[in-house]
DNA sequence: TTCATATGTTATTTTTTCTAACATAGTATT
DNA sequence: AATACTATGTTAGAAAAAATAACATATGAA
């Protein structure tokens, strides 16, 4: 419950979005512009955006890559969307659930691992702190 | 290892460290200013914080209302610091300390929460999504 | 060919953030 | 009490990021 939160909090500029999922600013928005993610606006109205939104954005990527188009991926993540209504009826967590989203936390740390990696980009924001 | 990672990665504005801490910017840089955080800097030279960062500032405000100066808690810092690389000679996880990872995050999780809610701010940030 | 889709590019405006300087309330020191 | 220091406020001016909107275009479908 906190976790899902915490993932659904929306906190990051475009531009960490943008470095996150090596999309351009405009096809954001374009996809924004399709509702396949509505990312939240500051006061200022800019567009913040959570993790979740991060996930989505790599998803329609993979989506793109497959050939399948705004409407399609629209549709797939509708889906997905029922899915998860009807298959979220449990209140409380097992044991063995408890690992199972630390597994998909991990799994979540290592895309993000992984997008930094693809374009060798991020690094330039670690700066070498003193020990 | 890759979790650390995630919450070491500079992702968000001072803007969202501001809502989320409570802190004036003037605050959160007169912190930096004494090497109580090192936030990186993106291209443009605006200041990006990690969730580690916002852990440290939470606490850097709890420490001060405790009437200790930026000294004593540079000390507090130095000192967690020291014995973290004492104590970091482990190199995989048991089984309990999985739960003891993920109890932690729920708190950090919980944390974000009651900041959120102590200054009513955020939810302006979440809008209504149909659904 | 013509049309639609996804994206690029450019211009303009607004918002955010930066640094730097000066102001000040509250503490501590002399 | 007078002085100095600490943490923070405030303001000004510059630079960067992001918004909208319009027009351009490559690719593939009809």
């Amino acid at each position: 419950m906190s976790r899902e939160f915490r993932r659904a909090m929306p906190l990051l500029p475009i531009s960490m979005v943008m470095q996150l999922t090596e999309l351009t600013a405009r096809q954001i928005r374009y996809y924004e512009e399709h509702k396949l993610i509505e990312p939240a606006r500051s006061e200022g109205n800019r567009r913040m955006f959570s993790l979740d939104d991060v996930d989505a954005l790599l998803e329609i990527r993979e989506l793109l890559d497959q050939g399948i188009n705004m409407a399609g991926i629209k549709k797939v993540f509708d889906m997905r969307k029922n899915n998860n209504v009807k298959s979220s009826n449990k209140l409380s967590i097992s044991d063995a659930e408890l690992r199972a989203i630390l597994r998909e936390e991990m799994q979540q740390a290592q895309i993000m691992q992984k997008a930094s990696l693809r374009q060798g980009d991020l690094s330039r924001f670690f700066q070498v702190k003193g020990e």
